[in-house]
DNA sequence: AATATAGGTGAACGAACGTTCACTTGTCAA
DNA sequence: TTGACAAGTGAACGTTCGTTCACCTATATT
């Protein structure tokens, strides 16, 4: 049962979409495409798919069990925002059409868990709120800091206790706020 | 033009698949779908779009910006694998099917930058190599450590000088290699 | 003034779509 | 042994699919 949603999976990753009958049938070696459509029902009553309102298929949730805290015995699993979330673009990107991914370089961050090489998806217009993660042009350099607004003094600060803090004089640039971080490992 | 392709992925997030062209139509204002099909074919030729071998539609790209380092202008485009790359689901996910995500408690690895409240993929069943971020049970209790192993031995670290190094004896249970780290704000 | 061109309409095509129905199995419980 | 049932076949249905064609404007170019 779970075998046949990893297939589905496959084909979506593959062709961004799902199958038609008559292809799952192909793909699972039967001769009709009513056998595959009822196996499809199965798995919609099974709340593994989706309907349409069209009859197309959808794949619910993302496919990865998400485990709270691991206990003694084995992962536990937790409910959880993500679990219905479809992709972890979906999750990690509220709003594609202003953002962008930067990949760090420098070190200034790092003690707010930033490091080099690391993707930053940041999104740009927005207004940053004191402790935000923002991207700001310093001295003719941009550089990942945390924003801090009192009154009408802005205080940028790394996350490096190398770094000094920063007091903007004026031609403080803005080039938006860190929303997300993402570190892949090999 | 570039409009359109949010549109396209706004429908494609909401329905996990392209719209056919009559839809197209609809979304637009067309009254024939012929009209629909000419625009797509522009979007093709800008490569924008792509075309099964059936016809369905399928979008190209991530379709946010990767930038690499910042520059005095404005970020200026990164060539990626990321950017060819589709979704951050497959950029992150490498086997969906031995994977899962766990929530991070503790502060273990906050010098990897790896910090409470954030999400770690991670791979079953891998043999884990030096350096690697493993999922391990020590004393009942499950903590992300680095992974050491010389000859026979095998040591845990943390990535926090408040915790001791580990040497397991005999019941070590690897519960996975964390592959990737995401982090949300707000 | 004549003409090419881009962008839209509307009808038509064969193919593929999702769905239904009647029928044939094999398997397991009563 | 019988009956129920799950699982697959094969044909058929109306609808929608992607695509093509002929035609109609506007707008811009020659």
């Amino acid at each position: 049962m779970n075998e046949i949603a990893l297939q589905l999976r496959k084909f979506a990753k593959e062709n961004h979409r799902l199958p038609s009958y008559s292809e799952l049938a192909k793909m699972f070696g039967f001769a009709s495409k009513n056998a595959a459509f009822k196996l499809v029902n199965k798995l919609v009553d099974a709340g593994i798919l989706e309907k349409d309102h069209k009859g197309k298929l959808k794949l619910k949730g993302l496919g990865l069990p998400m485990v709270g805290y691991v206990q003694a015995g084995f992962p536990s699993p937790a409910e959880e925002e993500l679990v219905d979330t479809l992709s972890l673009d979906d999750y990690l990107i509220q709003r594609p059409e202003s953002s962008f991914l930067l990949k760090v370089t420098g070190d200034s961050m790092i003690d707010a868990g930033v490091m080099e090489g690391d993707i930053v998806i940041v999104e740009k217009g927005g207004n940053p709120k004191n402790n935000d993660i923002v991207l700001a042009q310093v001295d003719k350099k941009w550089t990942l800091k945390y924003f801090y607004k009192n009154g009408k003094i802005v205080k940028l600060i790394a996350a490096n206790k190398n770094y000094p803090e920063i007091f903007p004089k004026e031609e403080l640039t803005i080039g938006g706020i860190v929303t997300a971080v993402i570190r892949r490992y090999r």
